[in-house]
DNA sequence: GTGAAAGCGCTAACAA
DNA sequence: TTGTTAGCGCTTTCAC
C-alpha cells in the first residue's frame, strides 16, 4: 500500500500538504491539489483504514454475533444487516456463537477491544436458557451499543428488533379454527427460546379461547430426529391441523402426512414459519408465516448506525421495533 | 477502554514498563509485573486491536466475499471458515457480492485498504460469466493473498479449494445406470457456473459411455419457477432417473414426482447435491452428494492462514486442494 | 499556500 | 530494572 509519506516524498511536499490536498482543503493551491491527486490516482492510493480508525477512534465496523449461520432465518437477517451496513459504509465482522454462552461471551469480549463500534446480536440458546445477561450489560457500559434481534433479553436496556410472534401464531391458529379444524397440533423444536415460548402461548390462547380441544403440543428438540418423532406423533394422535414453530417442521409435517396417506390440505392443514425458499420444498407448498428476516436485519442495522452517528442524546432512549409478520397463503391450507 | 497510558499514570511508571510487564518481559521486576497485572485485571484492560494492527501492519482479519449467504452450501462454507479462523485467532469480515461483479470488485477494493490480511472468496456468477479476473490479480499483486473456493478462476494464480464435481456426477450417474435406469435426466439451475458445467459434463460422459440414451438436460435458471418447470419436464419426458446439480432441485424433483403419482424410488430414482439438513425435506429422503462444505471452509482458511504466517517461500507455490464428495445413500434410490 | 508537530495506542530498540 | 524515544499512517492545529 502506498502511504502519504511516499507520495509526499515523490512530490517534494510535506505529508500534511498531501493529506490536505486529497481532502480538498481550502488551504492548498489548485495546482498542488491537482498534482497530488494525479499521483495518488496513479499509485492507486487509499487511506489506510487502520490508521484512520486509530486516529478517529471509530472503525466503521459492526460486530454481528449470531447463534447459527446455517439457520436460514438468521442467515437472511445477516443478509439484511450486511446490506444496510454496506449502504452506510460500514463493514461487518461476523462471529458465530454456535448457541454457546461461552463462545458468545468470548466473541463479545474479543471484539470489544476496539475492533468494532457496536454490536448486533441474537442470543445463544444457552444464554437464554441460563438467563445470563451480565456480559451484555458490561459491553454496553463500556460504551459499545448493542442492538438485539429476535431472541432478545428483556432486562437489558438496548435497542431491539423483534417479531410479533405471539400475535402471528394466535392469528394462524384462528385461521385453522376458521377452517373448521377440531384437532390442531403445535410442533416446536425451539420451545426453550423466548420466541418459541411466545409462539406456543399464541397457539394456546387461540385454542383455549376459540375451541373445545385441549392444546396438543409436540416438542422435539433435535431437528435430526424430527421426521421420526413427527411420524409417530401423527400416528398416535388424531390431527387435522398443524402449526409449526420453526423453519423445518412445517415442511416435514406436510411430507410426513402425505407419506402416511393423508391429503394436504383436505385431511390436514399445515402452517409453518418459513421463507419463500423453504416453502418450495413441499408439494403442496407450505402456507407460512413470513418473518421478513431481511427487514429485521435492515432495521437492526439502522438502529445501531443511528445510535453510532448521533453524538449523544439517545443515551436513555431505547427503541424496540416490532416487525409484523405476514401469513402467506399457499396450498397447505384450505 | 482503558489504555496503557492510564495504567502507567495510576501506577507512576512509564508506559513502556506497563507494556513490557503485561507481556511478561524478562526486563521487568516481579513485583512490578504483579502490580501492573493486578491493576490491568481490575480495569479489564485489553490491548487496543486497532493500535496493534497499525503497529504490526497486520490485522488478523480475513476478508470473506461470497456470492450469496442464503445458499446453504455457501453458508456452511462460511461456517467452516469462521470456525477455523477463530481457532487461530482470526476474525472474518464478510461481504456479500450478491452474484454481482461490481459489488465483488468494490468489496475487494474496500477491504484492501489495510482492513484485512487476505481474502477467501468464491466468484460471483457475473464474474464467472464475464470471465473477469483483473481485480483478483491486482489484489494479489498488492500483497494480499487470495484463496478461492468452489467457483474458482483457473487463470488466477492462488490457492484453491474445489470439489471433484466432474467425478462426483459421473459416479452418481453410473450408480443410476447400475440400477438399470434407461432415461436419466439432468436438472440444473447453475449451468452458467464453472461447477455447474463440470457436473453436466460428468453426467454427459457417463451417459455417452455407458448407456444408449441421449443426454436429457433441463436448465432452469430461476429457482422460484423451478417447481413448475420441473413439473412440465416430468410430464413431457419419460424419466426414470434424475441427477440434480444444485441444492434445491433434487428435493423439488422428488416432491414433484410424488405429486404426479410416481413412486420414488420404484419408478424414478433421484440423486441431488445437498446437505443432511436439506435431505430431510423430502420423504423419501434424498440420496445426495455431500460436498463437505464445512471442510471446504476449513481448508480454505488453513491455506490462507498458512500463507499469512509463513514469512516467504510460498510465493510461487500455490496449492489446490480437492475435497472429495461422498454419495450418501438415502431412500430416493434403489 | 505550505510545513512542522502533536497525538491516536501500542511495541521495541536503545539509554540510563 | 526502568524510562525515553521513535515510529506505524493519518488528521489537524498552529506556525511560518
Amino acid at each position: 500500500m502506498v502511504t502519504l509519506k511516499q507520495l509526499a516524498k515523490e512530490l517534494n511536499v510535506s505529508i500534511s500538504t498531501v493529506s490536505k490536498a486529497l481532502n480538498n482543503s481550502e488551504e492548498i493551491g489548485e495546482d498542488t491539489i491537482k498534482r497530488v491527486k494525479e499521483l495518488a490516482e496513479l499509485y492507486n492510493y487509499t487511506p489506510n483504514k487502520v490508521a484512520l480508525s486509530l486516529k478517529q477512534n471509530k472503525t466503521k465496523t459492526i460486530g454481528v454475533i449470531i447463534p447459527d449461520i446455517l439457520n436460514h432465518f438468521l442467515a437472511k437477517v445477516l443478509f439484511g444487516i450486511e446490506r444496510e451496513a454496506a449502504l452506510h459504509g460500514y463493514h461487518i465482522i461476523t462471529c458465530i456463537s454456535n448457541e454457546s454462552l461461552d463462545k458468545e461471551k468470548e466473541s463479545l469480549q474479543l471484539l470489544a477491544n476496539g475492533s468494532v463500534d457496536g454490536f448486533i446480536l441474537s442470543m445463544a440458546q444457552e444464554t437464554q436458557v441460563k438467563s445470563e445477561v451480565a456480559h451484555f450489560k458490561k459491553t454496553i457500559s463500556q460504551g459499545l451499543p448493542i442492538v438485539m434481534f429476535d431472541r432478545v433479553a428483556h432486562d437489558v436496556l438496548c435497542d431491539k428488533v423483534i417479531v410479533d410472534d405471539f400475535e402471528a401464531v394466535y392469528h394462524a391458529t384462528n385461521v385453522l379454527l376458521g377452517e373448521g379444524r377440531k384437532n390442531i397440533a403445535f410442533i416446536s423444536s425451539i420451545d426453550d427460546l423466548s420466541v418459541g415460548k411466545l409462539r406456543e402461548r399464541g397457539y394456546n390462547k387461540a385454542i383455549l379461547e376459540h375451541s373445545d380441544q385441549l392444546p396438543l403440543v409436540l416438542r422435539t428438540p433435535i431437528i435430526d430426529e424430527s421426521p421420526l418423532r413427527i411420524k409417530s406423533f401423527f400416528k398416535n394422535n388424531v390431527i387435522d391441523g398443524v402449526i409449526s414453530a420453526d423453519n423445518a417442521s412445517g415442511i416435514i409435517a406436510i411430507n410426513t402426512a402425505i407419506s402416511l396417506g393423508l391429503r394436504v390440505p383436505e385431511d390436514v392443514s399445515v402452517i409453518g414459519f418459513s421463507s419463500k425458499y423453504i416453502s418450495n420444498h413441499s408439494i403442496p407448498r407450505l402456507t407460512s408465516i413470513r418473518q421478513h428476516a431481511k427487514d429485521i436485519g435492515i432495521n437492526a442495522a439502522q438502529l445501531l448506525i443511528k445510535r453510532l452517528q448521533t453524538a449523544n442524546g439517545l443515551e436513555n432512549d431505547f427503541s424496540t421495533r416490532i416487525i409484523k409478520t405476514s401469513l402467506i397463503k399457499n396450498e397447505s391450507t384450505l
